[in-house]
Order: structure tokens, then sequence, then C-alpha cells
RNA sequence: GGCGGCAUAGCCAAGUGGUAAGGCGGCGGUCUGCAAAACCGCUAUUCCUCGGUUCGAAUCCGGGUGCCGCCUCCA
């Protein structure tokens, strides 16, 4: 099955052909100017879940993400604090790997840092302004929006009406408003590398276009990242990158909307936003996973409490079946194949649709327990694993340990006896004590079970 | 002002020409000491609205209305 995505370029599904078996990925990662919220997560969640399933087609998957560790607001979000900028980074930095790694997200092939590649920036800009796209102006170095004819053709926008919009930054050093920076003197005291143009620092936008290029070559097979970037950044990436090389940048580029609050995205300069971090207090890694991808990449959402709440409920549903499936399929056991969810996520990566599969097969489990039939049980779970696992899922296989086994064990018992005793008030009384923390016990025909939440 | 997207049940959400997936919630039933879980049944004759095309439209076209995003740092 030929794997589509929606290409915001050429606006069409766009069939993926890499050129090789490597399919050749840049997903823009954050600016590490502030913490990571949950709108930065949707994005990497979708990544992961897409990186797992081009491996299961048989793909190995060059995932070059990056981290912009040096910009404006690093530069003053780290003086309100106090701060080296380099120390804000890194905090933000390994908040993000934290919250990621929880999520069961793969570290990307390569995580590069916009900070260790000056030289190949101060390359870029200085083959820009060879070919008459950039100049120099003040130890500033802007990109000549109106040499560069394709501009715009990523986000459909004109010069022309760019220029009637009212909230273009003027500057005393650009020729044009519309002009970019690719590179930015260095005020006093603010961070700087040696240039030809002088102490100065890259521009926001050239770090992608030369570490995706560093990284991936020319032409590589997509440039993912948020709905929020087509203009003016991936724009931008595009006509530097372009304009210096005289090659063809990225040959398709994927969009995730956006997570909103509230009616309204996230943001980071307004603080309307979820913390990462402030999810996990309430709920399983699992069920960010679910809240996200049961919704199309491509359609914006809103993050509400109720939402969560239904993907924590959706969520237990599979993890309680999968719970109830090892008492009489104790080996899990791992489908190879499953054509269906194949077609439907080369598709324009439809998740939820995926995972209304997941949840046909949750149910086709769930008879064949009720009826007891192992047969229709176990290719239920074989394909729901490997369903889970190109998602991206991480169902708790463990069962604590072996001391904690045997303490659960114990407590089994323990009801077991009370109930024999008709002493149902006390074994209520146990089930209740034992919920408080978390654990929910449940008597079925074949006796009494304990499963985690 | 310019550009783009979206409107599907109480809620979330698939479906882009052939007669409405899935999840959450709700109702009834089975099972149970009670629960929980699970299973069975029910829960949109209809897809914002008005026109048009078609044998046939939630799906295509046009007009309206409403919401969101981008045009400024943002995933």
């Amino acid at each position: 099955m030929q794997v589509e995505l929606f290409d915001t370029l050429s606006r069409q599904k766009k069939p993926l052909e890499p050129k090789d078996n490597t399919v050749r990925i840049y997903h823009c990662g954050m600016t590490v100017q502030s913490r990571p919220h949950v709108g930065h997560l949707r994005g990497y969640i979708v990544m992961d879940a897409l990186r797992r399933f081009l491996r299961f087609k048989g793909y190995e998957v060059r995932l070059v993400q990056n981290i912009t560790d040096i910009d404006d607001k690093v530069i003053e979000k780290s003086r309100a604090e106090g701060i080296d900028w380099r120390m804000l980074a890194e905090r933000n930095t390994g908040e993000l790997l934290t919250v990621t790694d929880a999520l069961n997200i793969e570290r990307p092939t390569v995580m590069p840092r916009a900070t260790q590649h000056i030289e190949e920036i101060i390359n870029l800009v200085s083959q820009i302004i060879e070919k008459g796209h950039a100049y120099e102006s003040e130890g500033d170095v802007y990109f000549d929006v109106r040499s560069y004819p394709a501009y715009g053709k990523l986000s459909g926008k004109r010069i022309d009406e760019l220029e009637s919009g009212a909230r273009i930054e003027p500057s005393e050093n650009k020729r044009d408003p519309l002009d970019f920076a690719v590179w930015k003197a260095a005020k006093p005291a603010e961070p700087y590398w040696y240039s030809p143009w002088g102490k100065g620092r890259p521009g926001w936008h050239i770090e992608c276009s030369a570490m995706s290029a560093h990284y991936l070559g020319s032409e590589f097979d997509l440039h993912a990242g948020g709905e929020d970037l087509v203009f003016p950044h991936h724009e931008n990436e595009i006509a530097q990158y372009e304009a210096a090389t005289g090659k063809g940048f990225a040959k398709a580029w994927m969009h995730v909307e956006m997570l909103n609050l509230a009616g309204e995205k996230m943001s980071k300069s307004t603080g309307h936003l979820v913390l990462a971090s402030d999810v996990f207090d309430k709920y399983d890694p699992n069920v960010l996973r679910m809240f996200t991808l049961r919704v199309h990449y491509r359609a914006q959402t809103e993050y509400t409490m109720e939402g969560m709440d239904e993907a924590q409920a959706a969520w237990e549903r599979i993890t309680t079946f999968l719970t109830a499936a090892e008492s009489l399929v104790p080996e899990p056991a791992l489908a190879s194949e499953y054509p269906e969810l194949d077609e439907v996520l080369s598709d324009d990566f439809n998740t939820p649709k995926a995972v209304g599969m997941v949840f046909d097969l949750v149910k086709q489990g769930n008879e064949a327990l009720a009826s007891g039939n192992k047969d229709k049980l176990a290719e239920a779970t074989a394909k729901l694993n490997l369903a889970l696992e190109i998602l991206g899922f991480a169902p708790r296989r463990d069962r604590g340990g072996g001391d904690i086994q045997t303490l659960l064990d114990l407590l089994v018992s323990f009801r077991t006896e009370l109930r024999k005793a008709k002493a149902f008030k006390w074994a209520d009384k146990l089930r209740d004590m034992i919920q408080a923390v978390g654990l929910i016990m449940e008597d079925t025909k074949e006796g009494t079970r304990i499963r985690f939440r």
C-alpha cells in the first residue's frame, strides 16, 4: 500500500516516494525559550506514530528534529530570570525530553542544536549573499524577499498583499519591510559568534534550512511541523535554501493543526496554555496519545478536561480487555500484518479510523472472551497488539514484579475467603480500600482479579 | 482588509457521489450477594442554512450564517 500524505505545497495528497529505502524527515522542533505545552506534544505524538508506521511499512526513517537554542526570546527570557541563556535552553530541552520519553515518543535520529551548526549557517548565509538574494546592513544580513520570485509558494501569500498588511515589523536596516534577518548583529552583552559580517547570531528560520540540508541533503522526503509555522517560518526556510543552492528543498510538507484551549490557539506569549507536565499529574501518558490520535492531524481540536476524561475511559476499555485477555491467552501474540490498518494509515495517516479499528478489535476480543472462543480471542489480541504498537501505545504489561504480585494474590485470596464466609461488608471494605490506591478489584466467573487503572 | 480551514447525535469524531465507523455518555436487559467489567438491544430517516448539478449528495457547485487559524514570536 502506497503511503500518501496531504502536502501543503501542492495542496493535495501526495505519495511518499523516497529515493531509497530511507525516508528522510525533518520535524520542526521547539525553540526552547519556554517549557513544552500540550500543543507541542500533539505534533510530537503524531510524528512518533507516523514514524512507527513507516518503519512497519519496511522503511528506515531518518528523523531530524531540531532544537533552536538561540534566538531573541531565549536571550530575553534568560535575562528576565537572571540566568545564562544556555542554562535556560538546556533546562527546557531537558524537560522536553523528559515528557516525550514519558509519552513513549522515540528520540529522533538526530536532535541538532542551532548553536552547534553555526558553521553550516554561516556558509548558507554566504551562499545566499553570493547569489544576490541577501544583503548585509550594519552587521545584520537580510533576505531580499523581492529578489526571489517564488516567495509565497508554500503559504499562498503574495508579496504585495503582505505589504498591505499592517503588522509588519519595520526596521531601519531593511530595504523592504518584508525582508527578514538571516543573521543578526549582536547588541552589547548578547551572545555572539564570529562571522564575515561581524559578531552576531543566526536569525530565526535559517537554522532549519541549514540543519535539514546538513543531515538530509536536498529534496528530502518530508518536512513537518505545526500549522502555525507555514508562514513565515517554512516559507522562509524554502526561500533561503532554494535561493542559496538552486536545488529543491523538501519534497512534501506536512502540517499538524493547532490544539486549541477555550477556542483559541495555545500561545507562549500570552500564557494561554496547558503545560505538558501538568497533564501527567492527572493522566497516564497513553491517555494523551489516545486523545491526540482519535482526531485527524489536520483538524483543529480543543484541549478540554472532558475530552481527556473521555480519552481516559476509552483507554481503560483497551487495558481492561488486555488484562482480561491475559488470563486466557497469557502469551501476548503480535500479528505480522494488518492490511486494513495499513490502508487507512496510508491514506493521509487517518489515525481516527485506525483508532476505530482498535475498538472493533476490542469488541471482537470481548465477544470471544464472553463466548470462550480462544482462537478468535488470540486473533483479535494479536492484531490489537500490532495496532497499538504501530500507533505507539504502551499498555503496562508488567504486574509489578514478584513481591508485588505475591501481595496482590494475597489480597485476592483474602477477598475470596471473606466472600465465601458471606462477610460481604468486610469484602467490600477491602475492595474500596484497594480502589482508593488506584487498583480495581473485580469478581468474575473465574474468580476475583485485580487490574491497574 | 488579504489568504486558508471547518460546521456530522447530549459530547468527541470518521466518512469527500450510492444511502451515516468508532469512542464517551444515557436508557433497557443478561450476569452478580452488591459492584465492576463484559455481552445483547436502543440512543442522527439525517449531516449549519438556502438554492443548484445528478437516477442518486453529508459528500460536487453557488449564495448566506457561525467558528477557527495565518498575515507578528508560536507546534
